[in-house]
DNA sequence: ACACGTTACGGCAACCGTAAGGATT
DNA sequence: AATCCTTACGGTTGCCGTAACGTGT
């Protein structure tokens, strides 16, 4: 096996043009590198250097090796490196990614000067998990957690649920709903997995059955289009409304008798110290 | 100051799955990829593995260093294969390599089953030689050499010199012409330093300043065409106007009282071994 | 209880320094 | 004689094995 420290003596000999200087390059005594240079030769059983006075002179050999030698200790120092300038990567499901993260990432940056590079993977909650669990990521926010061996997962946020339709609908007078007539109304199922299911089945309890499912669509977005057009109604976070609130393409409805909040979660490998940048971040968006 | 050894480990603990499979594939112990991974991970600051459970699992960082890592160790067994099947480098002067290697080479490569791919350098004599100083070539052929320290050099062939002329001159009815006519006409030098020079004066001794050196030209192809144009004549290698003579578009006259030779000379390093590439090389010139 | 990784420990080799010995100018 | 590299030598370090110990399923 090739070593690194003896290419380095390698390249210092070459660079210095002696065996003195390069000893002085490196901090090391001379005979070091003799022995060094001695070392590499055997290991690739040819000579590299000669030196048959007037300073040492690269053989065919030695010329043959020396730009492998330095593209092998760039690589070597760029791993080194890479490893401290990588990104800051953050897998949050779509809902949290597209409505929550982006303001939350913003001022993380600025509170902390950040000078790594963010990275959101946006994804279902599942996949945000599994990135997570990979290595992927850094840290997963999701809608829902589950016991995973080695993670850390903790609520973030509790997050209101509102009831959205359309314009036409025939509640689109109200501002409040109540809880059992949402099971006369036809359902929008969002995507899959999202804990919302969950959320009803609290809600809904014995009665849960008798909701009706329409239609199951991939996305927030599809949901909400799909209540536009007066398919039928949904639950959704009440944050990814705000925008069709205001302009009025969406009713919301508060839904009474309960105050249902769905918890976000943030997930991360236990092992990550306690001063680690993905500990900052779960903390700067707990407290936002 | 990394080790690729203890990469090797942690790229064979990632593709193996388990510290065990791991230490089987590189045939070592258990416990010694722990101690390696555990110096990497010291040495690079980060944890790459967690260890929680389950089978080992990257890290984030593990993640980000990866790539890097398996890149590091292919580079690293690229530097090594690549000097085993580095081409075979011969510098040349012009003369030797466009008049006289071609055929040398083939019948080297085909009595040796030549796997190597083989170069040629075609430059100055001084070139050349410099070349094979620097290691950029594993032997020089030139028309002359000198002491060179840690160098061996020696003569493998003696090439007859002939006195060419162009057609429409006065001595191209001849087919032999006296030394000391050669003097009396327009005389045209080739490359400077080839040695011809070093010949002329052995040739002419004292009267050699009486010589009319009317152009000093860069190539013998140049010093070819100025003699068919007539512009004076020249000494040159027998074998660089072989086809010329045979056309008939240079006269080629023997010069008279005296057979001029010029020595052809093989250098390169002292401490090639006797049973390398480059003395068999040698060897098989001289006796071609 | 079992599988798997870590820690503890010991022998041995390799590292890397100082000091003395060639070789070349 | 001076300079530069190599060789010789010794103390310390670190490698890498076996064996015992934790830890999680």
């Amino acid at each position: 096996m090739l070593s690194l420290s003896q290419i380095e003596s390698f390249i210092a000999l070459v660079d210095a043009g002696s065996f003195q200087r390069a000893a002085e390059q490196l901090g090391c005594s001379q005979p070091h590198i003799s022995q060094q240079i001695k070392k590499l030769e055997a290991q690739l059983g040819v000579h590299l250097v000669s030196r048959t006075g007037g300073g040492p002179r690269l053989t065919r050999d030695g010329h043959a090796f020396l730009p492998n030698a330095r593209s092998l200790l760039l690589s070597a120092s760029r791993a080194e490196q890479g490893i401290r300038e990588r990104d800051f990567v953050i897998a949050a499901s779509s809902n949290i990614g597209v409505y929550l993260l982006p303001p939350l990432i913003a001022s993380f940056a600025e509170a902390h000067r950040l000078r790594q590079r963010m990275q959101i993977r946006i994804g279902t909650n599942r996949e945000a998990l599994d990135r997570a669990r990979s290595g992927e990521a850094d840290v997963a926010l999701t809608e829902w957690s589950e016991e995973l061996h080695g993670f850390d997962w903790m609520p973030w946020r509790r997050e209101k649920l509102v009831a959205i339709v359309s314009q036409r609908h025939p509640f689109a007078a109200q501002t409040r709903v109540k809880k059992a007539a949402l099971l006369t109304q036809h359902f929008i199922g969002g995507e899959p997995g999202t804990g919302t299911g969950r959320v009803l089945r609290t809600l809904f309890g014995e009665s849960m059955s008798s909701l009706k499912i329409g239609l199951e669509l991939g996305s927030t977005a599809a949901v909400k289009e799909a209540v536009k057009a007066n398919l039928g109604i949904s639950i959704v976070l009440e944050s990814s409304v705000r925008e069709e609130r205001s302009s009025g393409s969406l009713k919301v409805l508060e839904i009474e008798e309960a105050d249902i909040y769905k918890s976000l979660y943030a997930v991360l490998p236990r092992e990550v110290p306690a001063n680690s940048l993905s500990r900052a971040f779960v903390a700067h968006i707990a407290q936002a």
